[in-house]
DNA sequence: AACAAAAAAGATATAAAGTATCATTCTGTT
DNA sequence: AACAGAATGATACTTTATATCTTTTTTGTT
């Protein structure tokens, strides 16, 4: 089976485990999100989908699909870009991790979601501390140049 | 003298220093920028501006001067909200620090800007190198909550 | 002072990203 | 079948941002 085929059937799975489903709609969404490679714009993912036979999708309803998949964690969201991919991990836990990090490559926009040690966050959390802020768990984007673009 | 008018002489200095200029509409947008006290968004900015008796400024106008205020570090745009804030180091630099990061509180959205050690620094470019990326040296956002709020 | 070139600002239109709201359809349960 | 709740569709609108062309202001040069 296909890498993307067994994306989907996992991701079917975590839909179930947490109480809702992969709908056909978003299904659509999250395979054509795959199939992007790249972080897509939300408008960009709806023009994809909108010339695949199907009904055409209003814009809003790319709106509700991808944020659910952000919150089932199939997906995440580029604040720094506006735009979305899917997670690298789908194939490879149930669980997604607590902090994710996106490491962005301003030359080929590719995308390398990255776990971040212990140390690391105590270190950030220990500058914030200093400061009086309690940092939120959440994501970070990082921009730089990737090995093949350097 | 007020703080804030020591800010905008300095101001003044900094961008005459960058062979260029506080023109009245820069100043205007400055100066409320800083009276905001909080992040803003250019909309808001424009606002302001266009109740204080000068003629109306249009939109491009704002983002203009927005831009030309980021460039010359004497404000920053804040990614993660969209929104701009007058640089709190104004006052006491005449050149800014190369990296500058923010923590901002999602409860009150007063954004502290601190800097980051070098050791700091180091171990996020080592995580990243790791993974074959080079970083490029820019600003990151970190949402938390602040002294006051927690 | 007069002029040309460059910088800044104004005017207008439009693109792009995202949300509010209400109606309709689908799905599982009784 | 009938109902409730979830998901989707339709429509309109808001917010953020940029493209482009024109006019005004500033500055350096003769």
């Amino acid at each position: 089976m296909s890498n993307i085929e067994t994306a989907i059937l996992k991701a079917e799975q975590r839909c179930r485990d947490h109480g809702s489903r992969l709908t056909p709609r978003r299904r659509q969404v999250l395979r054509a999100l795959i199939e992007a490679g790249e972080p897509i714009s939300a408008y960009g993912l709806l023009e994809v989908c909108n010339t695949q036979g199907l009904d055409a999708m209003p814009a809003m309803s790319m709106y509700r699909i991808l944020d659910y998949l952000v919150e089932q964690q199939l997906a995440h969201r580029l604040e720094s870009s506006k735009k979305y991919v899917a997670c690298s991990h789908i194939n490879c836990c149930t669980e997604h991790f607590q902090r994710t990090h996106f490491l962005i490559c301003s030359e080929c926009s590719q995308v390398r979601e990255v776990e971040v040690s212990e140390a690391l966050i105590a270190s950030l959390s220990g500058l914030a501390g200093a400061e009086g802020f309690h940092l939120s768990s959440r994501q970070l984007e990082f921009p730089g140049v990737c090995k093949e673009c350097h």
